[in-house]
RNA sequence: GGGCUCGUAGCUUAGUCUGGUUGGAGUGCUCGGCUGAUAACCGAGAGGUCCGGAGUUCAAAUCUCCGCGGGCCCA
């Protein structure tokens, strides 16, 4: 009976993964495969949550591999890797999704249609593909436990997210403030950046120079700051006006009127001008103008500053600042201690502020400023200025940029510790440390972390409707404490729900009301290593589970969870939340544009998984290249490398499995040390060692593609092309011997350590291989191939002697068939000798595998010269002392002489081993099993004849034919299971029969 | 507009950090060979503006600068 059991030639990989997986869920494989390393050193994973409101794409699959090679790696290593699964569910995209589906356009519709309905849409939108992306993890092989994940939106996870805002409040850092956003005024709301970037539109606005009148004495002649805007309606905003400090402005006459403007921006004067002065900047700063209009400012304001921002390339190199309706402009009036001015309403009409114009939409009062403007001689020129501008994507009302209130956490004063903590991480690529997020953390401004929103984590701040005191609500406990009304245990902590509940002001006794907002949902995500473990109410996890050690994403979280993990570790703990951080490239089409949903070009993942396969699939993000770079991506590819690799792979586990079963063999009955094995066998062992160390060095750096691809050209080159390839006829001996022993032992014990370099790489056929491999011959072997320890590499078998001499073997070899190719005599045919001409010590070298050399080029004896004078064909021949003919390749600094010289005998044997080639096809052509005996029979001319009687004994062996006859009755043999076919072997025509005894 | 990054054969890529023979593979193509792993394998050939330009150097795919194109992030 075969101890293995037997394969198919050719694998269904689609089917032997399906096995797999159920094989694993019987046996709960990736529950053990974690348990039993409780008691080891952790490697702390954070998963990095996605959203569930859409169909996973190839981008997620690779992140999803990407994290599960390492995780699996680091198990094998002895490491106890934990991987809980989580949900991103909070945030604006989950909205949109809702009011597309519900059609409604603005804040005000959805409060109409409910708060609490529109909320319960969302819960449900978020978990609308929670199948899809749990079906698509598992069958890519993605290990994580999918049955208790965190979700950002339960009780438990908020009640730690305010847990963590309150600890921020407590430090001071929590604040309100303004920020300047992109908003429509239709909708009444806020847009995110990418919803901007959908929406800009070429359009025509007004271009003006306005006049600012700087105050002075009295009888001085007047002085004009020039100011250029395409915006008249934000001069109402006006609080400063900026210059540039190290640029140079010119105080110049034109006709009767005095102007200041940029020197580099005269060309902006009509006609011709005088100057009078020239000054820097900064010698302007301070001084104060006449306001524009009469409205009324708390703090500072109508002075001109200097700012950076300011630029030469337009206008007039003096900028109006409104920090109402720009960020710029509201960072450097908050930078200069100025006040703040806000004149127009959520809707984008002008406040009461604005007497003349209250009501007026901002956009529509353009013309009746600019005609104030005028009346009042303060407008200089006037013109058209054509430009892109973003609208609302929804409605297509033009956005204002508009300061809303907002609450932020002070970052800024954080900088120096984000910069220390970031000194602990190790960035991959490391580029990203110092450049990308290094000068982002360098320049880091306060993070906005409200959004006036539904759907989102409540903003934990009550604030007194009497005094005005605030409070920050931390806990569950402290909110039913404080509330007034009756709080249940299982209130749902989100709106509109938690907007009911009233809190008791401890400094009036007045009511306390929550603030509205709802938190950026990067907060949520942010929290992750703590509030996924319900931490501090629950605080065992967390200290076992901190920092993580490892985590992974694409390169557009540089900014986005990377950063946030980074902030609220660093407010909270002031702690690197994770020690190592792999940064992935995204998935690109064929033609190398970004796949995305909105160009439709995403390609159908489950259509590579009932193709080629998840580990076809796997295998084609882990060699593409470094995981940091771009990946092109399509269908083809991925079958091109399958066919490449686990073809090869699968041949080669299939090879040893289809022998092993003919002869009964089980690697457990034998034990030879490898030293006593056969050169050839000691020459892979020592490449797979080598290769162990390799692969181990390249995972450890995360250079998932050096590792994968070495063991490719393992297992490609050394393995199948050379080492299988050199050594079948080994395993065809029918008797056994030792020899045989030594390549079964060498070849089952490759086969099972490749298995487990491979097994994070490619999980399915790792494990079927393993299962048949190790599992049917021990009953106390590890349940799966996952359990095992990773392959350590064992320096006592590398021989680096013998892995560079069998480089220049195959170097000769080939070299030797380059002569025979350009000789024209086809290797089938073969030859006398070949001489080897090189230094003693290469010939002790070589000689070791002068049996691959003599097959490989098919000749009857290997001679060594150690030194010629004259390295010449001639020169070899009358060394010699022979009449032959040589031809000469170089290696290097060994020279290689193929007798070309044919005679008789070796033409009749060339001839016989043509004949044996047509007969093994003709069985291959029965299909006949590999050990059953067959009968030849024959016609041909005296040659042929003369050469198979000479070579019976040969063509027998080799055919495993019990018979030769010459001639055969053709009428006779149209006989059941008889096959016979003309064959032309050079010039001569024979008739071959082969028939199964 | 700014920051970071990538650009090498039809396609996928190694080499770039640390400059040094004639830029190396795979795939596809052509020709030849081998084969009881057979939709595999071996050899030869054709195929290159190393994105473009300038500079540094005895010497540049590699270092510097300026552009062009793709990607990401930010304005």
């Amino acid at each position: 009976m075969p101890y293995f059991r037997s394969e198919a030639q050719k694998a269904n990989f689609v089917q032997l993964e399906e096995e797999t997986l159920g094989l694993w869920e019987r046996e709960k494989t990736f529950e053990y495969c974690v348990d039993r390393r409780g008691a080891r050193e952790k490697f702390v994973f954070v998963e990095g949550p996605p959203t569930a409101n859409g169909l996973p794409h190839p981008g997620h699959i690779l992140t999803r591999v990407v994290k599960d090679v390492v995780l699996r790696y680091k198990t094998m290593r002895g490491f106890y890797v934990e991987r809980k699964a989580g949900w991103d569910t909070h945030g604006l995209p989950v909205e949109i999704e809702v009011e597309k589906e519900l059609g409604t356009n603005s804040k005000r519709e959805i409060e109409e249609f409910g708060i609490e309905k529109f909320n319960q849409r969302c819960k449900e939108s978020v978990f609308r593909y929670e199948k899809e992306w749990v079906n698509a993890t598992k069958r890519v092989g993605f290990w994580i436990d999918m049955d208790s994940p965190y979700i950002t939106s339960d009780n438990e996870y908020i009640e730690s997210v305010w847990w963590s805002l309150k600890e921020i409040w407590k430090k001071g850092l929590l604040y309100q403030g303004h920020k300047v956003v992109p908003y429509c005024p239709r909708c009444e709301t806020t847009l995110s950046s990418h919803e901007v970037a959908q929406g800009y539109k070429e359009v025509e606005d007004p271009s003006i120079y306005v006049k600012f009148r700087l105050k002075q004495e009295k009888e001085q002649e007047p002085v004009f700051m020039l100011v250029w805007t395409t915006t008249p309606w934000t001069l109402f905003g006006n609080i400063a006006l900026a210059v540039h400090p190290e640029h140079v402005y010119a105080k110049v006459k034109v006709k009767e009127e005095i102007f200041i403007l940029a020197e580099a921006r005269l060309g902006a004067l009509e006609g011709e001008y005088k100057i009078t002065e020239r000054l820097k900047g900064k010698d302007l700063e301070d001084k104060e103008y006449e306001r524009l209009f009469d409205v009324s400012v708390e703090g500072g304001s109508h002075k001109i500053i200097t700012a950076d921002f300011v630029s030469l390339e337009e206008g007039t190199g003096v900028v109006h600042v409104a920090p109402a309706f720009g960020e710029d402009d509201y960072e450097v009036c908050k930078e200069k201690g100025l006040g703040f001015l806000q004149p127009v309403d959520s809707k984008g009409q002008f406040t009461s502020d604005v007497p003349s114009l209250e009501g007026v939409f901002v956009k529509d009062a353009d013309k009746r400023i600019i005609e104030m403007l005028k009346q009042r001689g303060l407008l200089y020129k006037q013109s058209t200025y054509l430009h892109s501008y973003p609208f609302c994507w929804r409605c297509g009302s033009p956005l204002l940029y508009y300061a809303r209130e907002s609450w932020f956490i002070g970052m800024k004063s954080l900088r120096d510790n984000l910069i220390a903590n970031n000194e602990k991480i190790n960035w991959y690529p490391s580029h990203l440390k110092y450049g990308r997020f290094g000068n982002f953390l360098e320049s880091i401004e306060d993070w906005a972390i409200s959004r006036q929103r539904f759907w989102g984590t409540p903003l934990n701040i009550w604030l007194c409707t009497r005094c005005g005191k605030e409070f920050c609500v931390g806990s569950i406990e402290e909110l039913r404490d404080r509330a007034k009304n009756f709080v249940s245990s299982g209130l749902d902590l989100h709106r509109p729900y938690i907007d009911d509940v009233v809190l008791r002001c401890e400094e009036c006794g007045g009511e306390m009301r929550r603030v509205k907002d709802v938190i950026d949902c990067w907060y949520d995500s942010g929290a992750a290593p703590f509030a996924q473990w319900h931490y501090p109410f629950e605080p065992e996890e967390f200290k076992h589970n901190f920092p993580a050690s490892f985590i992974t994403e694409a390169i557009d979280q540089t900014r986005g969870w990377f950063y946030s993990l980074l902030a609220i570790s660093n407010a909270i703990f002031d702690a690197a939340p994770y020690l190592n951080v792999l940064s992935l490239g995204h998935i690109l089409d064929e033609r190398g544009v970004k796949m995305s949903k909105s160009k439709g070009n995403v390609v159908d993942i489950t259509s590579i998984f009932n193709n080629e396969g998840a580990d076809a699939l796997r295998w084609f993000f882990f060699t593409a290249g470094p995981p940091w770079d771009d990946i092109r991506f399509s269908e083809p590819a991925i079958a091109e490398r399958q066919k490449k690799f686990l073809n090869t792979l699968w041949n080669s586990y299939f090879f040893f499995v289809t022998y092993a079963g003919i002869d009964e063999f089980n690697p457990k009955e034998k034990e030879i040390q490898v030293e006593r094995r056969s050169a050839m066998d000691r020459w892979i062992m020592s490449r797979l060692n080598t290769l162990k160390k390799e692969v181990i060095g390249s995972l450890e750096r995360f250079e998932i593609h050096l590792g994968a691809r070495k063991i490719e050209d393992f297992v490609i080159n050394d393995l199948s092309n050379w080492y299988i390839r050199r050594s079948r006829r080994r395993f065809w001996v029918t008797e056994e011997n030792f020899d045989k022993d030594c390549a079964y032992l060498t070849l089952y014990e490759v086969l099972v350590s490749v298995c487990k370099l491979l097994a994070p790489f490619v999980p399915f056929i790792t494990e079927h291989i393993y299962q048949n491999l190790v599992r049917t011959i021990s009953e106390d072997a590890l349940e799966s191939v996952h359990l095992c320890d990773y392959p350590s590499h064992d320096e006592s078998v590398v021989e680096q002697e013998l892995e560079d001499t069998m480089d220049l073997v195959a170097q000769l070899v080939e070299a030797g068939r380059r002569a025979r190719s350009d000789a024209g005599i086809k290797i089938r045919q073969p030859l006398k000798a070949v001489v080897v001409v090189c230094s003693k010590e290469k010939k002790e070298e070589v000689a070791s595998l002068v049996d691959i050399l003599k097959d490989e080029l098919n000749v009857k004896e290997v001679k060594f010269e150690e030194s010629l004078e004259d390295i010449t064909a001639k020169a070899v021949a009358e060394t010699l002392a022979e009449e032959r003919e040589f031809k000469k390749v170089e290696v290097d600094d060994v020279s290689l002489f193929l007798d070309v010289t044919l005679d008789k005998s070796l033409i009749e044997e060339g001839l016989v081993r043509d004949l044996v080639r047509r007969v093994q096809g003709m069985r291959k052509d029965l299909d006949l099993e590999y050990t059953a005996n067959i009968r030849i029979m024959y016609e041909g001319d005296e040659e042929v004849k003369e050469a198979i009687k000479t070579f019976s004994n040969y063509i027998s062996e080799e055919t495993l034919a019990v018979g030769i006859e010459e001639g055969m009755q053709i009428s006779e043999s149209k006989r059941e299971g008889f096959y016979e076919k003309k064959w032309k072997i050079g010039k001569k025509g024979v008739l071959i029969g082969v028939e199964a005894v």
